[in-house]
DNA sequence: CATTTGGTTTGAACCGGTTCAAATTAGCCT
DNA sequence: AGGCTAATTTGAACCGGTTCAAACCAAATG
């Protein structure tokens, strides 16, 4: 390796040229008052001359502190997750923290390595946000002592858990199952999410209660588990159409597989609203924009990112305490539910019926 | 700051209880080959049994070299740049480096301070897609001997600059353009991007060769800027809508736009294709899912950010040549373009002109 | 004038690794 | 046993900062 590197300026150059030791030097980056102004200014300018930056490799060795922060993340293209990461970006940047940000690639790293890289790193903090794994493996992360906030998790699953935060999913679901009840939809198609997600369980969970208020209950037939992709949305809608007694409405664990299945229903020759409503969960971006505008839970996406960062940036690493929040979700109402149609079922056979649009 | 840091298990330790030197032990983590297999045996155990990880600080101040890469990225909410950063993300990990990213806030950082952070971190090299600026300011960024690769520059606009990435953008406003024409629209709307991004004038310079080969004049009342941003795109289509003599189509110089313009046609009482037509750039993952499905210009913006990584690792730090990829860009035709309806136009008073169909 | 006080400055130790010339050990041959 | 070579191992210097006890100096005080 015979790198030819221009050999960098240091501190100790920066000394000897403005004639005071390395120490006054570091007093003078880092706002030390012990230094006298003429010092100050004098060494100001050298480090001016010289276009000197202090290097945050060597200044994290001795203090032990870097500075930068670690954000684990499933797939940072799904917008779910680019814009919990673009609340934990700015985050970080605003508080002159880096962050170095590792993603699960489908056959990627799996997360005690992706810890295990940034534990090297001395990130001062991660946050994981990626799916979650059996408690048995993740209790025994090799995370030194470097605190950890988690997504979506009843209890911390590892010692160094400093924050939980959790989206109200059971809310999520309840809301979005309530709002097509209210519409008067009574048979409401679940397309969930993937099975060993405890939030996946926590929407489920309130797509019962929902039902059980009303006093209807749950077909078997009609919820269904995910994979949080748009694809799976799109199969999973088909085969719920295709049954005898089909769904007048569905509820999907996320707005991916909301966009599947508004291309399954319209492939299958029905409008959304008109003939079958539907609700999504996330507020994606783009939600309003498709067509028709979706009608969704919005989850505060962003937010959970920014309070992550937060959350690391504020740890008390003497006498660490857990924090745990829990975000408020809310329905978004926009054009893809209605009241459900008169006379339905409607798919089979039957050709009739004209269809009164809904009434506000 | 009394930080209570248990003490961090160091190459020494591991050393004196496997009664070697220090050296030894480097060797042992370093796979070098002049170890004896007995010895490097009792090191390997004594670092399992303390599951102790070699700092990467330390490794990277007498390296010099840290392993770490920057990606600065404008928006990473923008699903164009996500799907980049993915690829970024995922190539440098593949690699076993890590990646700091940025990202320009609205009111964030600007790039001068973001790359001297990162330039300050060390890292081995920077990844720039974020917003071109003058290249005045930009050629005296601060970053001693750090390797850049940008971006949608023509030329390099700093010396340090090892890589230079463009997407065909002019082709890309050509096919475009070209498919409208060929489908028999003669009035175009043009929604473009950013004024000073170099990448918008390419994009119009397709705009424009796609017209002249047709000898069709440019309408400059059809040509417009845009924002990139979906309200944007709606605002401009409605614009155009409102012309005495609307167009029959729209480019739109990215998807976003083209979600907004087709919400705005929407709400102007009109149905895409039949009455409009649109084509959008980008391919953002949902362009097939919205309704109706978007034809646009594919962007491998995935291979961008897998390239621009793939230049840095293997930057050749000693004699360092500028490297240049132009990436190909294609059509992809999907349902938001038909032949110019007969008759039109038909928004305004004016029922007139029998325009001829595109003959291909 | 001697002493105290307080603001400045110094210089060496330290952070946890890598590197490499020099020292040590082991192996082989005559 | 002695001599020679190759394989191991060592230990100290180094990377570029921070930190802090001690030294220094000037002004103020008794």
């Amino acid at each position: 390796m015979c790198e030819a590197l221009l050999p960098m300026t240091t501190i100790r150059q920066i000394a000897r040229e403005a004639g005071v030791s390395v120490g006054t030097v570091s007093n003078v980056l880092n706002d030390n008052d012990n230094v006298a102004l003429a010092t100050r200014e004098r060494v100001q300018q050298v480090i001016q001359q010289h276009n000197y930056r202090p290097s945050n490799v060597a200044r994290s060795l001795s203090t032990r502190r870097t500075g930068t922060l670690g954000l684990i993340v499933s797939n940072i293209s799904n917008p779910f997750s680019s814009e919990l990461a673009r609340g934990a970006i700015e985050t970080a940047q605003e508080a002159g923290h880096g962050l170095l940000v590792l993603g699960a690639a489908p056959d990627g790293l799996d997360l005690p390595t992706q810890v295990d890289t940034l534990v090297r790193q001395w990130v001062d903090g991660i946050l994981i946000t990626s799916e979650p794994l059996p408690d048995s493996r993740l209790s025994q992360l090799p995370c030194g002592d470097t605190p950890l906030v988690m997504m979506d998790y009843a209890q911390p699953p590892h010692r160094n858990v400093i924050g939980l935060i959790n989206f109200d999913w059971e809310a999520a679901g309840y809301a979005a199952t309530t709002h097509l009840l209210q519409l008067g939809h009574r048979r409401i198609g679940y397309i969930g999410g993937i099975a060993d997600h405890p939030s996946s369980r926590w929407r489920a969970q309130g797509y019962h209660k929902a039902l059980q208020e009303m006093a209807i209950p749950v077909d078997p037939m009609l919820e269904c588990g995910g994979d949080f992709l748009a694809a799976g949305g799109y199969q999973v809608a088909r085969a719920l159409l295709a049954l005898p007694n089909p769904p007048t409405a569905f509820v999907t664990a996320n707005d991916l597989m909301a966009l599947g299945a508004l291309q399954a229903i319209a492939e299958g020759g029905l409008r959304t609203p008109n003939d079958l409503s539907l609700v999504g969960m996330d507020d994606i971006p783009y939600a309003s924009f498709i067509s028709p505008p979706l009608t969704t839970i919005h989850l505060p996406s962003y937010r959970a990112g920014q309070i992550g960062i937060q959350m690391l940036l504020e740890a008390d690493r003497t006498h660490p305490t857990l924090q745990r929040i829990m975000l408020p979700t809310h329905l978004v109402e926009r054009r893809s539910t209605a009241p459900v149609p008169k006379g339905f079922p409607r798919l089979r056979p039957d050709p009739s019926l004209p269809y009164k649009e809904g009434s506000d």
